[in-house]
DNA sequence: TTTGTATTGCATCATTGTTGCAATTAAATA
DNA sequence: TATTTAATTGCAACAATGATGCAATACAAA
């Protein structure tokens, strides 16, 4: 099934705390609630959403800033979709050598997949060009939307 | 060489007020100079990057609006980039019924370029996965930028 | 318990997306 | 060519988001 094949390593492995630890990151409030909620939904998730449990519980820089630092040290990645949002995922383990970042987001429910590992991407590029990132973003309709529309 | 493989072809057979009548737009002045930018770039440009020349020319709300109308007439269109910066281009004609938009972005020079027809884009979705667009940021050197490092 | 450093909240500013409204302009008609 | 009407534009204004400085606070090591 879909959410076994993506699921998370965090997920089953580490605790927020020991995910923080491993990266030498301090214990703190905000870290702890990003990190807890993301293992808790398991897609990706925007700063609104973030907010919407406890929307006055950090404030607005503090979540920015925190986000900044979790990206930064390699704890999660950021994914802007086509209509300009941004949202957060954890990162998973395998495909770290892997340069192509591929997501799936559903027009009607907004919901976000990391579809990395399981996608592909060529192109004809001219002559010298080097590529450093591939960034993919499917746009469509989920298997819940889709049928019932 | 590059530029012929992905030139556009309003650029040989249509002048920008051709283009705005095949389109049932008003010849103002907004429209004429972004088109006649973008003709002449030859590449994707950015808001601020069609103010360059006459920052004050247009306000920028009225930038803002006729890039929408533009988009919206199938004439342009927005790339969003994984910095979260919007570039506008021109359409080609080909690949009409082709749903991969797929450019490439220059971290050094910044310039992008339309890849489409020219890639391809494989995912194993979940069942029930409706696909509906896919769009593609290939970040990297280009051959001037990489060259020169 | 104390202490030094990292984190947080608040103030603040820049940029970008967006809308309403009144003045202006394009282009169709007389 | 002058008139008319609808579309376009500029201005004011607001929201959302990205970003930084600084002082207060919290973490975790000693």
């Amino acid at each position: 099934m879909f959410v076994a094949k993506y699921h998370l390593r965090y997920c089953c492995v580490m605790t927020v705390e020991e995910i923080l630890q491993a990266h030498d990151l301090k214990n703190t409030g905000c870290r702890k609630y990003i990190l807890g909620e993301l293992l808790k939904k398991e897609t990706a998730m925007s700063e609104n959403e973030l907010k919407e449990s406890y929307p006055d519980l950090f404030d607005r820089v503090t979540l920015y800033r925190t986000l900044k630092t979790l990206e930064d040290r390699g704890i999660i990645h950021r994914i802007v979709l086509n209509d300009n949002t941004v949202k957060y995922a954890l990162n998973k383990r395998h495909n770290e050598n892997d340069n192509l970042h591929s997501h799936f987001h559903c027009e009607k429910c907004d919901e976000v997949l990391c579809l990395d590992g399981a996608s592909r991407f060529d192109a004809e590029l001219p002559e010298g060009f080097l590529v450093k990132d591939v960034f993919v973003v499917v746009e469509g309709l989920c298997a819940n939307c889709g049928s019932l529309s």
